[in-house]
DNA sequence: CTAAAGCCTGGAGTACACTCCAGGGTCAAG
DNA sequence: CTTGACCCTGGAGTGTACTCCAGGCTTTAG
């Protein structure tokens, strides 16, 4: 699978797939003519990268559970923690964005003249 | 208030709080020698900012917000539903995440060795 | 009165995540 | 054997959100 396919495969730019590869973040294979040829997993991989740089992880982030994820040797154990990390971390997220659901209910719901949020801010 | 005091109340730096008024996202006063003057429930406000931002809304998104929060003319019925907007936003971005915990649970869980994922990791 | 700490502005610099060239090689179609 | 669509690299440029000066007032403590 060539760049130009894996971009229309996934929406992403050529030139994101390249800086991703730049980054360590993808691998590809090279064609004899120097081509990037990918194996076709790697969408599963680029789509999971995009759902979770969308919803607010940084490549930084996704990064770091790479070397673990990608290390054939490392024990079940191993990435059964890495997973739990993981799912923890997502778990907290969601809890941050219904305590801010909840926050702004509270304040923009039953009394919307009178809220702090409202008298603090800018003209 | 002024700016030094703001900064420690919410852990902001000095430069972050001019940033965010340069921007349009915070008003202060000026007291008589030219410093920034803030109302106290502007703390509420820029906790608020954070913790939007830390859960992956953008600035310009809690900017977009803005006119409409702080136009005293705005009616009962146009905050509510700019509410009601906002909330379905924190909704999605919720499933989004639940829909990655499970993604992760289930390619990481029941059968490590042979998962998508994995397999298409770069080296 | 002076020194230290705090404030001001404008502007340069940084990190992240792309995005867009320029210059050049490769390949399939006609 | 040329044309067009693809691919390559290296490097510059963009937008977001800060972060860090330099140069210069103001205020407080000794």
């Amino acid at each position: 699978m060539q760049i130009g396919e894996m971009a229309d495969a996934t929406g992403l730019s050529r030139d994101t797939l390249r800086f991703y590869e730049k980054r360590g973040l993808l691998r590809a294979r090279r064609s004899a003519n120097g081509y990037r040829d990918y194996p076709p997993e790697a969408v599963e991989w680029l789509r999971y990268i995009r759902l979770a740089q969308s919803l607010g992880f940084t490549l930084v982030e996704i990064e770091a559970d790479l070397p673990l994820l990608a290390n054939p040797d490392a024990s079940g154990a191993q990435l059964r923690s890495a997973l739990a990390r993981k799912l923890q971390d997502i778990d907290r997220r969601i809890e941050g964005l219904q305590a801010l659901r909840g926050e702004l209910a509270r304040r923009l719901g039953p009394d919307m003249e009178a809220c702090p949020l409202r008298s603090s801010l800018p003209a």
